[in-house]
DNA sequence: CTGAAAGCGCTAACAG
DNA sequence: CTGTTAGCGCTTTCAG
């Protein structure tokens, strides 16, 4: 059995309570008497038990972490840094991969509210129902949605500005002098996505001699990769193609191999997301970058800020600023 | 606040015990008292706090674990086998991420260990001294080595065959023609690159005419990639390379573009892991395929195997095995 | 500054 | 089958 409070306030012949105020640091004991007790402590080799500490002070000091899945490269950066702020604020990450799926979170969250977390962030609640959605709003810890675009008064929300992205992409595909541009976009319920081509489309469809073809498909390689083919059906062919992630800009660029086109010799492509991979795939992928690390480590610093005021759950809002990263799959037209 | 156990024994009339026992499904209730307390329960929307029951049971339900880096394509993998099995088995996971750093690693198990975890899965521990090692070894509960091929009495391990893996590499490039041949090995401390590399070099120096050049650097891309780099130097240069990971293998597929050489043509690239972006590179990387998220899975039922049992702490150890994934990157030589 | 005592929410004997 | 009674290990008033 691991030793107690109880057994170092015996071996050092003081309270419970002295020892446990000598062990918090806080205040209101005589230096010689800490001392000691800490050093008994440090002798007996006591590890406090965070789970009592939890049921008698009511935090726990861990945060939940829910993604889709964490072999994306994209979330295992946002929970890089999710874990790096939750530890540098004391506390643990619980991870949960839900798969996308509306009931399969909804478990977690029950789950992590059962372990009383102090807070939760939570990607892809596209798929959620009013009545989820109410379930989560009457939670008793404070949660922020990630990469959730439309405008929340319930929860805090962290995101980076894919409106904003898709306009950079559409201008600099523009200036580099293409014309007949196509969009490969996800499914309508990835908000992210549908953002990211609302910006890309006003620019594109605000250039007279612009032509936007966009189409839509599965936001993986292997739809990617056929949303490519399919496009290549059609003619005149694009001279530019805008992938709404680099897992499809990879799709991409793997049919265009297959096709026998050279990128960017004959065609360009460009990405979103900045993923570590995209300047390793040949051609290197220029890309819109959003900064996934600090994502994660926002959302879980608005959760640690807020995780001590109980009365108001302040709600926080924050959008990152993305950035074209120009690699080597996009080429001026002559 | 939210409702106890308390509240919903006042609501139904029974004693705190009973309702205990209605909520854990345990026997020892009637029907029909049990049926009222659900009800009762589920009209108050209540919630188990399982802190509390942590405290009353001493299981936690949950698991940590620790990898060096979630942003590795292969730790998420495995992160996610793991998940997945501890899920099933009831469990919570805790993610930490060490950085390969002794002292963080410490730290986290020191705050897994306060958070009573059930059990703690860890790889790299390659660069742990004696004393770490032996405060892991006295740890009260059940810890699995991830990726630990040296033979240990203390924990139970589970990791890929990796010397087997070295073979089956060797053998395979040498059935393809090649006598002139490369490995790229990861820096010396790092247990599984060793065994792969005693495999490979024992299979290609067992072959008289064949020559084996071998080489250390860092465990990363931009390892690889210089180390190809500084391989292409000598004369004559090998007609193949085989890669400690793939990491390292998109390396030299980047130096191997840089340096005007084709592969599978000029130069034969051959990897190891199988990460999912194997298949996307281009060209699409032959490799030694092992089994991740098996090994998380794996590693997760070890714990919950043993989680249960406080005094034998039984010690198991898995070794999965590893196979040739042929793509495209190697070719046969005339 | 320190001790005594009352919980936090739940489980687990032990009686009845 | 159900109620009573102790705790689990720690924090936190409230006295002294």
């Amino acid at each position: 059995m691991p030793v107690t409070i109880k057994d170092i306030a015996r071996e050092s012949a003081v309270n419970v309570s002295t020892v446990s105020r000598a062990l918090s640091g806080s205040y209101g004991v005589h230096a010689k008497t800490r001392a000691h007790v800490l050093a008994v402590a440090a002798r007996l080799n006591y590890r406090p038990n965070r789970v009592a500490r939890g049921l008698a002070t009511g935090r726990s000091h861990t945060l939940g972490l829910i993604v889709s899945d964490i072999r994306n490269p994209f979330f295992a950066e946002v929970a890089r840094g999710a874990e790096d702020a939750a530890r540098a604020g004391g506390c643990d990450l619980i991870l949960c991969n839900s798969d996308l799926d509306a009931e399969k979170q909804m478990r977690y969250v029950r789950s992590l509210l059962e372990m009383r977390v102090d807070g939760i962030m939570m990607n892809s609640v596209a798929t959620l129902e009013r009545e989820h959605l109410h379930q989560l709003a009457t939670c008793t810890v404070p949660i922020v949605l990630l990469n959730r675009t439309a405008p929340e008064k319930l929860f805090s929300t962290v995101n980076a500005d894919n409106e904003a992205g898709g306009v950079i992409a559409a201008e600099y595909l523009l200036r580099l002098g293409h014309r007949r541009i196509a969009h490969l976009s996800g499914p309508r319920r990835h908000g992210n996505m549908t953002d990211r081509a609302r910006g890309f489309a006003r620019v594109i469809n605000g250039n007279a001699s612009a032509k936007l073809t966009l189409i839509r498909g599965e936001n993986t390689f292997a739809g990617g990769y056929e949303l490519a083919k399919e496009l290549l059906q059609q003619k005149p062919e694009p001279t530019a193609i805008f992938a709404a992630s680099d897992l499809m800009a990879f799709g991409v660029l793997r049919a265009m191999i297959e096709l026998g086109r050279r990128v960017p010799e004959d065609i360009s492509v460009l990405g979103f997301d900045d993923i570590e991979l995209a300047g390793v795939v040949q051609p290197p992928l220029s890309t819109i970058r959003q900064p996934k690390y600090e994502l994660g480590k926002a959302a879980a610093e608005i959760l640690l800020a807020h995780s001590g005021d109980k009365s108001k759950r302040g709600i926080e809002h924050r959008t990152f600023g993305v950035e074209l990263v120009e690699r080597k799959s996009c080429r001026t037209l002559p």
